[in-house]
RNA sequence: GGCCCCGUAGCUCAAUUGAAUAGAGCAUCUGACUACGGAUCAGAAGGUUUCAGGUUUGAAUCCUGACGGGGUCACCA
């Protein structure tokens, strides 16, 4: 249990016993001390002071006095400053916590809670290849869901594949034009990519259509319904909901090239999923819903026959869930899916990892199945996450500016391979060690990138900032892991050794107060669904860990048991590290 | 226009259940390898937290208003 965890019950109990005043425990606030006063933890005093009729100065000496008299084996001493009470704790905690966790593998990590989460992410589109933004969708659903089973849960990852609509039909079109029957294996083009050139063309085609068009006297609007490419996607469309088999082959065939491309991809970064779902099977199981909710009272008809919820009381608009031909739209779908999902995993809770353009769908998703009554919807959370954004702005496909995902992985890597050639400390690797080597890092530097940031905020990815492997990066806490590595391959920590009562230097502990609070850390990052947590504190580790080591030597310690401590406390750095690093989706290297 | 989100160092980001002098990294400048890995470390400089009011012992954080930016309001997904 963290010593804050520890700290508190005690204070309670002292209010208690002290003025016969009852608080409850998470209305304590209790900080780590600042640095420019001493003590470890920090109760803040100011709020009883209305009701205890004190000055904080008295109440923090009172409680000072009685903690430190009552609890002496973990509050050494105390001292308070204007409304704060600083403690220090004693070396004694810290270092018996150090002994008795340097080794502990699952540090941190907590047993199954018997709650069941399914998270949903990536979910892309069948007609063009993954870019940045889905990397940043994938690698915090990914981490998520990693950070989630850390914490207890039991996590199931599914993926909505999106393979059916006019997007695809555009893409189709394209190919059924230009594609003069190649194929990827003929063309030696990945999959996606192979796919996203045809859908490319489409748009540049029809581009030129509506440009004529609207030259021609019709207004732009008219124009791109009518330019000739739409139409003939729409027929497509509509042969396709017909069951078109020509149609239908070439949709299989396309989109299977899509789905090896994917798989690539995803293999690369070590993405899988439990269960995929496809729009094509999901886009007609919603309509239940709406019988149901029309029984219930929830829908009304119109008069042309659509279905709609009104969601004015809710401060929302009506929203149509049924078009008059009868046939699903996006919400339709989703509420099908949830009811699908729910079937097949009996979830608590089911994570949704969707742009925030999409805050108000998802606000409606859940607010028609409350209505509705289902039992799952208010496990329901939108794991909401701000758009990938370049210096120049936003990305748009129709642009052209769009940082293609395996480009930039690539990138990476190569940069990666650049650097360690030049710094030359792994010469004696194989080809083969070289290259996983060069893939760790190069896509650790991008997944340390995209995560470190709090998802709900929007961020800027700046290519030559994403290449620099100094400071608040993945390679810093890496490299870092490697030093520590390269210390242990001299010295082993023994485990039997009993530490003496040792006084602790600053960098020492520093260190090791650092490293307690990981437990704490790795349940924020899931109350908060917030990898950035576990990045920020990472590479904090790392960089504590390097200035303790410029000021002190590890192998050549002043005495036998400080060379102990410090091989304890380089060991439990290198597993809290790679441990939070891991929960990122990112590998830490012996060597680099 | 209605609703939602955002505005912190030159740049990218922390700190938002209110708490001490708002922290990092990059970039800039100055230092450190005859101690275990220099993808490192130490230091300097850099701020009216967009602005104006208000609540509070205490506000980047809460409230009101203004300004600036973004999203959304499809019988698209």
């Amino acid at each position: 249990m963290s010593v804050v965890k520890q700290i508190k019950p005690l204070v309670t109990k002292a209010l208690k016993e002290l003025y016969n005043f009852d608080v409850d425990e998470d209305d304590l606030t209790i900080n780590i001390t600042k640095p420019e006063f001493e003590g470890d933890y920090t109760l803040v005093l100011f709020s009883f002071v209305k009701t205890l009729k004190k000055s904080p100065e008295v109440i923090g000496k009172e409680l000072g006095d009685l903690l430190t008299a009552q609890h002496a084996t973990i509050f050494h001493s105390y001292n308070v400053i204007k409304g704060f009470l600083n403690l220090t704790i004693t070396n004694d905690y810290w270092i018996n916590f150090l002994q008795t966790n340097f080794l502990a593998v699952h540090f941190g990590k907590k047993e199954p809670n018997g709650i069941t989460v399914v998270v949903e992410y990536s979910s892309p589109n069948t007609n063009k290849p993954l870019h940045l933004g889905h990397l940043r969708n994938i690698f915090l659903g990914w981490s998520a869901t990693e950070i989630l089973k850390a914490n207890g849960y039991e996590v199931f990852k599914t993926c909505v594949a999106n393979d059916r609509g006019i997007h695809i039909c555009k893409s189709m079109l394209g190919y059924q034009k230009f594609g003069d029957s190649a194929t990827p294996k003929s063309t030696n083009v990945k999959g996606d990519h192979f796919v996203g050139d045809y859908y490319v063309q489409f748009e540049q085609v029809y581009k030129e259509q509506v440009k004529d068009l609207v030259s021609s006297g019709v207004n732009e609007e008219e124009a791109k319904k009518e330019a000739p490419m739409m139409k003939e996607a729409q027929k497509m469309l509509h042969d396709w909901e017909q069951g078109e088999p020509e149609v239908l082959t070439l949709w299989k065939k396309m989109n299977e090239w899509v789905y090896q491309g994917f798989d690539e991809t995803y293999k690369r970064i070590g993405n899988e999923f439990d269960k995929v779902y496809y729009e094509s099977d999901t886009y007609i199981i919603g309509k239940r819903f709406v019988e149901e909710g029309l029984q219930k009272g929830v829908f009304f008809k119109k008069q042309d026959g659509s279905v709609c919820i009104d969601l004015t009381a809710d401060g929302l608009d009506e929203k149509l869930v049924l078009r008059k031909d009868g046939t699903s739209l996006y919400i339709t779908q989703d509420l099908g899916l949830a009811d699908e999902k729910y079937k097949d995993f009996q979830y608590n809770e089911s994570f949704y990892v969707i742009a925030d353009e999409q805050n108000y769908h998802m606000n409606v998703l859940k607010l028609i199945l409350q209505k509705l009554k289902k039992p799952y919807a208010d496990g329901i959370y939108h794991l909401s996450y701000g758009l990938v954004e370049l210096p120049t702005g936003r990305m748009k496909t129709r642009e052209g500016n769009v940082v293609d995902a395996d480009d930039i992985m690539d990138e990476m890597v190569s940069v990666a391979a650049k650097h360690t050639e030049e710094l030359g400390k792994v010469k004696d690797f194989s080809e083969a060690e070289l290259k996983e080597l060069y893939d760790i890092i190069g896509l650790g530097a991008l997944r340390f990138f995209l995560l470190r940031v709090d998802p709900k905020k929007k961020m800027i990815f700046n290519p030559e900032e994403s290449i620099d492997f100094h400071g608040f990066t993945g390679p810093f806490v890496q490299y870092t892991h490697a030093r520590i590595k390269s210390i242990l391959r001299k010295g082993k920590a023994d485990p039997t050794y009993k530490l003496g009562s040792n006084e602790l230097l600053p960098g020492e502990k520093e260190l090791i107060v650092l490293l307690e609070q990981y437990p704490v850390m790795l349940e924020q990052a899931a109350e908060e669904h917030n990898p950035s947590v576990l990045a920020i504190y990472a590479f904090t580790v790392a960089k504590t860990y390097n200035t303790f080591y410029a000021e002190h030597s590890v192998m050549n310690a002043e005495s036998a048991d400080k060379k102990q401590l410090r091989l304890q406390l380089s060991e439990m750095t290198a597993n809290v590290i790679s441990s939070a690093m891991h929960l990122l989706g990112i590998n830490v290297p012996e060597r680099m």
